[in-house]
DNA sequence: ATCGGGACCTGCTTGC
DNA sequence: TGCAAGCAGGTCCCGA
């Protein structure tokens, strides 16, 4: 799936097509997702999209009644096909639009979400998340705060949305190898020069990836079907085995929380 | 309150 | 070639 650089990537590729459109129909093939198709998403009908926002890996697409919230879990995607394309095996929601197009949500493994928010209440999913590594309240102090107390290694630490939104496996790796600091040092052992330098490296690592599509792996495609660029700035993730192309070391594979993790054990400390 | 592990799924790669 | 195990971009929930 997509971390935040690639919500972001189907966010903007996919709202020309369905900002100010009215949903004439939802189609639910799959209704199985991690949780259960919201009744209320399945019920839209005659209901215009009036904005379409992200918020950590969720993306809130608004209604006069409420709001749709959808997930891609690990191997969601979204894509705007016309509506005569007959669906593949894992397309499991599509929301038939007015212009004779529709967003279609393609998931593998299921462990994506379609989910209802009615107007004015806070879903619960969205309530104890952490702030946005883009904003204005991340930096390092922040992180620092967060980490008050704490006894876990930083790169679990990173991952955990209640902290900061969006950051996932790839960009937990690539942040720490760009800050030089290894991902099983504990949160209580990070001075405040070296928790800015994580946080710089969060914020750099997200927007170069967002500037040049995401990362594709193997299914990961834009609203239009083609592949984010970011997969060739990887630095550590993937590449175990391989030398640092900084140092020269071999890059280093661990496992932490059942997630492997990738670092040069020359690099980062 | 904080943590680590299991759970949810399918598909692809690897090794015997 | 075939089959099973292991691994994959997430994260909620449980028990310790």
């Amino acid at each position: 799936m997509p971390e935040l650089p690639e919500v972001e990537t189907s966010r903007r590729g996919i709202a020309p097509s369905v900002v100010g459109h009215v949903i004439k129909q939802v189609i639910v093939r799959q209704p199985k997702l991690r949780w259960p198709v919201a009744p209320e998403v399945i019920a839209l009908r005659e209901m215009q999209v009036q904005g379409l926002t992200r918020r950590g890996k969720y993306l809130l697409f608004d209604f006069t009644t409420g709001q749709m919230l959808v997930h891609l879990g690990m191997s969601g995607s979204l894509r705007v096909v016309p509506t005569t394309t007959p669906p593949g095996k894992h397309d499991h929601v599509d929301w038939l639009l007015d212009s004779g197009c529709s967003l279609r949500l393609t998931d593998p493994r299921r462990f994506g979400a379609v989910l209802w928010n009615t107007q004015g209440a806070a879903h619960p999913l969205l309530a104890h998340l952490g702030v946005e590594p883009l904003g204005d309240a991340f930096d390092g102090a922040h992180l620092q705060r967060q980490a008050q107390g704490r006894q876990q290694a930083v790169k679990p630490f990173l991952m955990d949305a209640n902290r900061v939104v969006g950051v996932g496996n790839i960009y937990a790796q690539e942040s720490l190898f760009m800050a030089g600091v290894h991902p099983a040092r504990q949160v209580n052992r990070i001075s405040a020069v070296r928790w800015q330098a994580i946080a710089t490296a969060v914020r750099t690592v997200l927007e170069k990836s967002i500037a040049v599509g995401g990362t594709s792996l193997r299914d990961f495609l834009h609203a239009d079907g083609k592949p984010g660029y970011f997969r060739q700035e990887l630095q550590v993730y993937g590449r175990a085995g391989e030398p640092c192309y900084r140092c020269g070391a071999l890059i280093r594979q661990i496992r932490q929380g059942q997630r492997s993790t990738c670092y040069c054990p020359h690099c980062q400390t």
